[in-house]
DNA sequence: TTATACATATCAATCGTTCGATATGAATAA
DNA sequence: TTATTCATATCGAACGATTGATATGTATAA
């Protein structure tokens, strides 16, 4: 049995970590749920991983990866139009089952890191990262002339961030079939945010 | 031994519960840590709660009930000005050192209540609440003509909740020095929000 | 054989909970 | 007053269950 090739089954045990996490909380993890989610024997968990710590860092970064991949696919191109921008927040938002389990996960992983300082620290360096793309694009795109550029763009982006935590947070409590209802205020928003010279044509 | 008041002594055990929750997270609050952190016995605990759950609710709810708390007492009046409306959220903010313990146990609950409906229904009829509540704030400043009436006031409604989740989420992950820094581009969005005319008049 | 993949059995530690013992002060009766 | 009764408050040892970890055994493929 060498066939088995390493890093694919450590993921396996992740994704297995992340949904009883998901579905039933962190405090649910142990290690003989997680064999039985599985469908294999605890033997196997020491085999792969060296401690139950490790197996939740695992989960966690697992669907903190496929959060950002889906947001990564989502902004695709490099030239980002106002019209773009809140689809790309609403592609990283948990509207379906799938994201749903990925934000259950983060979730857990952000109260996780309140109190283990050494997951506060690779949580607030991926936020950077993210605030430092956003911050980005938003100047692109006032460049451009495509928003409002008489708004600081450190408020667009700092108020766009909370924003998505926040939602994400709200979303996650609301029952499925809402949510998509739920998050449409977006493009009710996006109006604030388009330059003042359409702003008047609109309103001419 | 009749001196002691039942209630102010099971508010006792709930707030040490919390202080719990928030310095070392939910798994380290222990029926053995929770009765050092009190300065007594285990059987004390027992004495005033049926179950560790009973005291982890209570916890909750202690937490819960002084953000409340809190933000009922910056709104105190019945006249809100736009310029109330940010600072009322930043009331509500984790702040300081107090503010920041109970917003660390409510995250706590919110990630609970993920995978305990008992306690998610809760949770959303709280925030139900709330957001009446803001609506109704909202409606009030449009119709006397402080925020501009071309925003549905849903919108800014649901904008203003997720928001005050997301920043609070994000600030106690901030250290202390930097969040009043953090959260003062508040001040640059409520110019989104003034009504037109005065817009128009600041500009010219 | 040798290394790998997995299962099983078992460990000590820790968990929430229970429970008898004791200490304390209020209420009652003398 | 003083003596007695009794509910309340606290203690800490002990229980069974469950935890993460590990040691050992077996089967398979190179």
């Amino acid at each position: 049995m060498r066939k088995v090739d390493h890093d694919s089954r450590r993921q396996e045990v992740a994704e297995a970590a992340a949904r009883l996490i998901g579905r039933e909380g962190l405090e649910a993890l142990t290690t003989r749920a997680l064999a039985k989610e599985l469908g294999c024997s605890i033997g196997v968990l020491s085999h792969y991983f060296n401690s139950k710590e490790d197996i939740v860092i695992a989960a966690f970064q697992w669907a903190d990866q496929r959060i950002d991949a889906r947001m990564q696919e989502a902004i695709a191109g490099n030239d980002p139009h106002l019209d773009d921008f809140f689809p790309v927040i609403k592609a990283g938002l948990p509207l379906d089952e799938e994201s749903d389990l990925e934000w259950r996960v983060r979730l857990n992983l952000h109260t996780f890191a309140l109190t283990h300082g050494e997951s506060l620290k690779t949580v607030r360096e991926k936020d950077s990262q993210f605030r430092s793309l956003m911050l980005g694009m938003i100047e692109d795109m006032q460049r451009k002339g495509r928003l409002r550029d008489d708004i600081d763009a450190q408020i667009v982006t700092d108020t766009a961030f909370d924003l998505v935590i926040g939602m994400a947070q709200n979303l996650v409590k609301t029952p499925m079939a809402e949510r998509e209802a739920r998050s449409e205020y977006l493009f009710g928003l996006i109006e604030l945010l388009r330059p003042l010279s359409s702003n008047v044509a609109k309103s001419a």
